[in-house]
RNA sequence: GUAGAUAUAGCUCAGCUGGUUAGAGCGUCGGAUUGUGAUUCCGAAGGUCGUGGGUUCGAGCCCCAUUAUUUACCCCA
């Protein structure tokens, strides 16, 4: 016989499991909600025109095909069989193939669904529009710590609007997220794909943008040496590299990097997006960089806002992130004093739906991962306590008369809300009271031939051992208290 | 895609330089207690040692292959 198996990356969640998933996603639902976002589900399977091209080349190699249905090989109509797949087809290799026989695909993530979504609903929706949406996402990854081919994420996203308001709102509802979860060593990283862009500016546009990201991005990862031997083999030339490292050591608050970044973009000589006349002279003014001056203004949303962990906030320029759509602010969250990747991470994309016809549209949104949540509130230990079954009362069964005898008081406790089963056989009270203690069961009725006699019931407490007998007619109430 | 580790009872793991009938703890089931759980005591069931080859008088142990799991890289939640 074949050992029963599930396909690698993916988990069954027990009951147990479940209701402490259940608590993280009502959690974060919550404060979705406080913030004014709508839900929203999108299918499982997206045409995979609309996956591809949007997470980069390595993105696009994680996306699960789906094959075409039926005889995928040729077409039969009236008769008449041509081929799908043509031998040219298969002579220029699988990608040629590819599309021919998969036209669709599992979603990667939430958010380029949703941007479908607009685009095809734009003459419904009202803007700015707010959704979240709670589903899976499925990567073809291969599967490690807190890396799972089949995971939940917990999305919110704000489309038709560029306020940084949005951003502001998107760091607090990130931190009462975590506090909410009791996780209180975590800290929000947050960047600009404009500061990003300025930083290749000042380096003179050696290299390509995306190499000098990806290097970056894993400075606190393989350090200052390993980051400069990829640059090198990358064409960045050293001089270039020191420069580099230059602007990046900035130290010191978020507003004091902000400023000193800005120093050094204008001793480079990175041309400025505008310039801001000086507040009482009539100096020419100072330089003026969109994503340093779009970061300092969330701060002060932030500070409006009554916002008070900015020691949970670090501006950090290192911070890149691979998903290509990211064009303003980007954020990513990690949970200190646990091993795990980022939990959650977001930004702001400026033109995510011009790819489905709807160009124009800013949008800015984040991401909750609720397994790798769920891992780091596991290794913390801070689950409460939660059963195994939603069950409360266990009535008992002593044989076919009493267990009828029950049935009465079983639909009377569920008509007041309080979930009880009976057990369903007559088996010794002994392993009744195990099925009660084992799967958590806090209260057993004992409903016998001496109590359906008396016309009585015993309630008995499991945790304290606590019995008391009670007129059969006051046994729901006694319970509802 | 690259590199490493692991695979023995339902679960977690022992198993000596290759040597007779492969062990423990937990869990399960039964009994002590025929109407009272979690504690205690007694007992029982449960394994073709991932799979397929090979070396050997003899393989859970050594060699090869294969599959699965897992860790790291890449990338990401």
């Amino acid at each position: 016989m074949e050992k029963p198996s599930i396909p690698q990356g993916t988990r069954d969640f027990g009951p147990a499991q479940v209701a402490r998933r259940q608590y993280i996603f009502n959690v974060i639902r919550r404060t979705f909600e406080t913030f004014g976002y709508a839900p929203l589900e999108t299918p499982t399977l997206e045409n995979l025109s609309a996956l591809t091209g949007k997470y980069g080349d390595e993105g696009d190699q994680l996306l699960f095909k789906v094959l075409n249905s039926g005889n995928f090989l040729v077409k039969e109509r009236r008769g008449e069989i041509t081929p799908i797949v043509t031998a040219e087809d298969l002579d220029a290799g699988h990608k040629a193939v590819l599309p021919k026989i998969a036209e669709k695909g599992l979603r990667y993530d939430l958010t380029v669904p949703f941007a479908r979504y607009v685009a095809m609903n734009r003459g419904t929706l009202t803007f700015p529009f707010r959704r979240y949406q709670m589903q899976p996402v499925w990567r073809a990854d291969r599967p490690q710590r807190g890396r799972y081919r089949e995971f939940w994420q917990c999305d919110a996203d704000v489309v038709g609007t560029d306020s940084l308001l949005c951003e502001a709102e998107i760091v607090l509802m990130m931190a009462q997220v975590f506090n909410g979860l009791g996780l209180t060593d975590f800290t929000i990283k947050i960047n600009h794909r404009g500061v990003l862009r300025n930083i290749y500016q000042a380096l003179g546009s050696e290299g390509t943008e995306t190499d000098l990201f990806v290097a970056i991005d894993k400075l606190d990862k393989i350090g200052r040496d390993g980051v400069s031997k990829e640059l090198l083999e990358k064409g960045f030339s050293e001089p270039t590299i020191d420069t580099l490292f230059e602007l990046l050591s900035v130290a010191g608050s978020y507003p004091e990097k902000l400023s000193r970044l800005l120093a050094g973009f204008v001793t480079a000589g990175v041309e400025p997006d505008g310039l801001r006349p000086a507040a009482d002279s009539e100096d020419e003014g100072t330089a003026f960089y969109k994503g340093l001056n779009e970061l300092a203004e969330v701060r002060d949303i932030l500070q409006a806002s009554g916002f008070t962990q900015f020691d949970r906030l670090e501006f950090d320029p290192t911070l890149a992130r691979g998903l290509s759509y990211y064009t303003g602010c980007i954020f990513e969250v990690k949970i200190n004093n646990v091993q795990m990747g980022s939990v959650s991470g977001g930004g702001r994309y400026d033109n995510l739906t011009g790819s489905f016809g709807l160009p124009g549209v800013s949008g800015v949104g984040f991401s909750f991962g609720v397994d790798r949540l769920y891992d780091c509130l596991e290794s913390l230990d801070l689950f409460t306590e939660t059963g195994e079954t939603p069950t409360r009362v266990l009535l008992t069964h002593f044989d076919a008369a009493s267990g009828r005898a029950a049935l009465p008081l079983l639909a009377e406790l569920r008509a007041a809300g309080i979930p009880a089963e009976l057990y369903p056989d007559a088996s010794k009270l002994q392993k009744q009271f195990k099925y009660a203690d084992a799967k958590g069961i806090p209260l057993v009725v004992i409903l016998g031939p001496e109590e359906l006699a008396a016309g009585v019931a015993k309630v008995k407490i499991l945790k304290t051992g606590e019995e008391r007998t009670l007129p059969l007619g006051e046994v729901v109430g006694a319970l509802t208290l």
